[in-house]
DNA sequence: AGATTAGTTCGTTTAATTACGAACTAAGTG
DNA sequence: CACTTAGTTCGTAATTAAACGAACTAATCT
């Protein structure tokens, strides 16, 4: 691997990996592993190769690795007479991370809801003053909820297309 | 207080900090007094009413009370003659979580870039085969960007109205 | 001035995450 | 069948965040 590849693959683990722990919420280290395979090619990265890259110990590379795995994010591949895995994200993982923010953003309009009517019964004058900017809002949740619901149905039928 | 508000009231400080927590990266205690301020009237709440709402000890709540103010999140009203004060939400303080937002969009839209202009270089296979699922997602982003933008200003035309 | 109120500051404790290392298993190799 | 390879498991250590309590300040009240 060139030296300048090198640099710019470890700079951006640090910022992906950390955009990850924030948008994910995953170990720092889960975060890392997740940011290498993300900028790694099909072929698949060895247990080895990401040890050396994220620099981290054997067990804790381990039980991350089976983290991602389990959540999804991550699969492998294994080769013929080779008793090596090959780490790579997992094909589905961009609509993964999708339908769960469309979880909580359906979370989020029902405790808004929730706020509404807990408002309005007990403070009515905020209520009434707040009206408009929580209809405002509340349009937004609406639309950005339509918004990753076409974005996962667009994936969906390019992965279809992809075999 | 009603024996059914206040129960109502304490499982939506739960609910809505958790919420807090996890949107805005704030601690339990501060998600949790922002919470309460968003489920109170406009008078305000004093010191004493949340220390007694939240149950937890003078000092935390001051330090959490302060950070929000720091923040922009909450902010206090006086009363002549009266020298406690008496906390809110701040006028803005949905704008300011939009626009908090927004920053970190303009953030993820940066590293996906370099994450293209990475794998266009290292892995021009995969970067070809992902090219669509990326422009699919560029798109999603942009267009989620341009719901925020909108929606603040909505918020800030609503806001200049109400005087 | 002494006492009370309203809130602050700071050093410590608690609790939870995160990562580690050493010992282990399971499969393949010479 | 001993040996290496690939990865796992489990008890422990390190780090960090969060909250606490006691002592303090600054304003007001009597």
């Amino acid at each position: 691997m060139s030296k300048s590849k090198n640099k710019e693959l470890l700079e951006l683990i640090e910022k992906l990996g950390f955009d990850i722990e924030e948008r994910l919420r995953l170990s720092p280290l889960a975060s890392r592993i997740y940011a290498l395979l993300i900028l790694s090619s099909y072929d698949g990265v060895t247990f080895e190769e990401v040890k050396e890259t994220i620099k981290a110990s054997k067990s804790s590379i381990s039980v991350n690795i089976n983290v991602l795995i389990q959540l999804g994010y991550i699969t492998f591949i294994t080769k013929p007479g080779d008793r090596k895995r090959y780490f790579k994200i997992a094909k589905y993982s961009s609509i993964l991370s999708l339908e769960i923010y469309l979880q909580s953003i359906d979370n989020e309009m029902k405790i808004v809801n929730r706020i509404n009517k807990f408002n309005q019964e007990y403070h009515p004058e905020k209520y009434i003053n707040e009206k408009s900017l929580g209809n405002i809002f509340q349009n937004y949740l609406e639309q950005k909820e339509q918004l990753v619901k076409e974005t996962i149905l667009k994936m969906s039928n390019f992965r279809k297309l992809d075999k």
